[in-house]
DNA sequence: CTAATCTTGACCATTTTAGTCAGGTATGTA
DNA sequence: TACATACCTGACTAAAATGGTCAAGATTAG
């Protein structure tokens, strides 16, 4: 299971970016220092983003990113399937000849991760990038 | 957030031996010949159980371990907290000028891993050791 | 033209993972 | 008492993942 410090630039970053409209896009360089995340890794993590159409870009002088849908329709799963989140348990191996499939009976954990896996994505599915824009409205007061 | 092997062998080795009662102790040996997990990690993931009272050891020949609790109270808590798998997802760093506590805002997704945090515990805590050997004698069929 | 910005790919230090190895210590059995 | 079985402990390590950095370009507004 992986769910690292690169989906939760990802979400932070387009939090950041939902908050402006879409006709002036947003520099990365901006997002870098309000949101103190290294430039050259959100340039990584925002390739991802781009490749997966959930932002545009705009090149050139006063260019950067601006979001390519409406932020209720970006779920969170969306964007760490993006950056290559994967939401998955850990496997047992399928080639191996221990464990899962080297005996004639199922690995006894394996309905376990699968079951484990479900209830995460589905927290996932029902999360939009506009309920945390909401969310942080509330618990900035 | 961390979910590794260890914990899953902790969770495979535990319904292993919580099929046989408690008057003869099961050997790491079997258990690591039946679900292929090297003897030497086991020993170290044991260790870990032993400490936090979910098995009792038995040493000399024919010795081995056994459950020192109801299948029933074993919680997949309790087994992940033993074993140092921690359910957390990735924090914020406390002590940085960036991120979370450099600003006078909270991170913005500060909320989002707490909640998650709470939704997969749930999880874990409403598992017992009791389901997961019922559920594997059904789909063993 | 040039400065700002996106784009791409290679590279790398550190940490974590998933173990192995090498010795113990305790105890039932012959 | 000897010995085999099994627990116990700590040090060590190869490989992978993480969280970046660095360098060199391509594009476009002004």
């Amino acid at each position: 299971m992986k769910l690292t410090s690169k989906g939760r630039y990802a979400v932070m970053a387009l939090v950041d970016l939902a908050k402006f409209d879409n006709f002036n896009p947003v520099s990365l360089r901006d997002i870098s220092l309000r949101q103190g995340i290294s430039l050259d890794y959100l340039e990584q993590i925002f390739s991802k983003l781009k490749k997966n159409e959930i932002v545009k870009s705009i090149r050139g002088t006063h260019g950067g990113y601006v979001l390519n849908k409406n932020p209720n329709d970006i779920k969170l799963t969306n964007i760490f399937h993006a950056v290559d989140e994967k939401v998955k348990t850990v496997q047992c191996k399928k080639e191996s000849k221990k464990g899962c499939n080297g005996k004639s009976t199922k690995c006894i954990t394996h309905n376990l991760w699968d079951e484990l896996e479900i209830h995460i994505n589905t927290f996932f599915e029902n999360k939009s990038l506009k309920d945390l824009i909401n969310n942080n409205k509330e618990t900035r007061v």
